[in-house]
DNA sequence: AAATCAATGATAATGATTATCAATATTATG
DNA sequence: CATAATATTGATAATCATTATCATTGATTT
């Protein structure tokens, strides 16, 4: 399940959003970056290489219409911004962070599965998505 | 494992901090609003109940100082600010968070113990804390 | 070509958090 | 006990990511 500028066109062009140059570039930056987790003004930066007339609204603004669509969606590592990916679906895809450095290394998994299923029973919760964080000491820092 | 104010007392003074009568209240507040997750900011406002004259700057200090020491810990729900809970050490303190109505449950688990030893042989990865986010529709919701 | 509507860029506003600094409380010391 | 040294506090200013505003531009329709 990759994201590719063919299909996100279609999420807009059917939720009556128009493929921009500008929201164009922005997908591009984030797409080529993938495992960067990059905030908006880290966005700002790079898109201004190639388009220095664009403005930082548009990339909040794009941020946030790529977020609604599932495009990408939001991550926090605790330090005072969002950061943002791509929205690649069903996969299971957690990150590893590390204390020290703060390194953060990605990984997938299809453990929670069946624990999915008991939190449905026991809590009467509908679980649709899950994010796990782990903390602790990456390969440098131990 | 649950937090006191004696054991408090003990963290302070060890690191060479005082227990004044705010740090106490800021938190026997946290300790009498376990599961609220509570912001600085509401934190403040109850803070303010029994002792108007206490400074918002206090408590953010306070909050950090508890932060720092282990007697709590930072959780982030994407709405724009922090909460703090205790930090009950090692148990797997998780939540889940209704994406219609934002209703958070709290829930434990031990199931991911063995998932931990796997990340460190294959990603040479210590894992120290782990904290998962599951989200999906509560029973009001569904 | 005129009208309508979407999208943009510049900039002001917001709001949570952090920094500053003088005043106060606490502890150590002579 | 008095004084010096230090920690803590409260008020407030500063910061910074994000959001709102609004006039302008661009695209689309008729």
């Amino acid at each position: 399940m990759t994201v590719d500028v063919k299909e996100v066109q279609e999420k807009l062009s059917v939720n009556n959003y128009k493929m921009t140059s500008q929201r164009k570039l922005i997908l591009k930056i984030i797409m080529n970056n993938e495992g960067k987790h990059l905030s908006a003004e880290e966005i700002y930066a790079k898109v201004k290489e190639a388009n220095p007339g664009i403005g930082l609204a548009t990339v909040y603004r794009t941020l946030e219409l790529f977020s609604e669509l599932g495009v990408i969606h939001q991550l926090n590592f605790d330090d005072n911004c969002r950061r943002y990916e791509l929205d690649h679906g069903e996969d299971h895809h957690h990150h590893l962070i590390c204390v020290k450095c703060g390194e953060i290394t990605e990984f997938n998994d299809y453990i929670l599965e069946e624990f999915e299923e008991d939190i449905e029973k026991e809590h009467n919760f509908i679980v649709s998505d899950h994010r796990i964080k782990f903390y602790g000491y990456c390969g440098n820092c131990q």
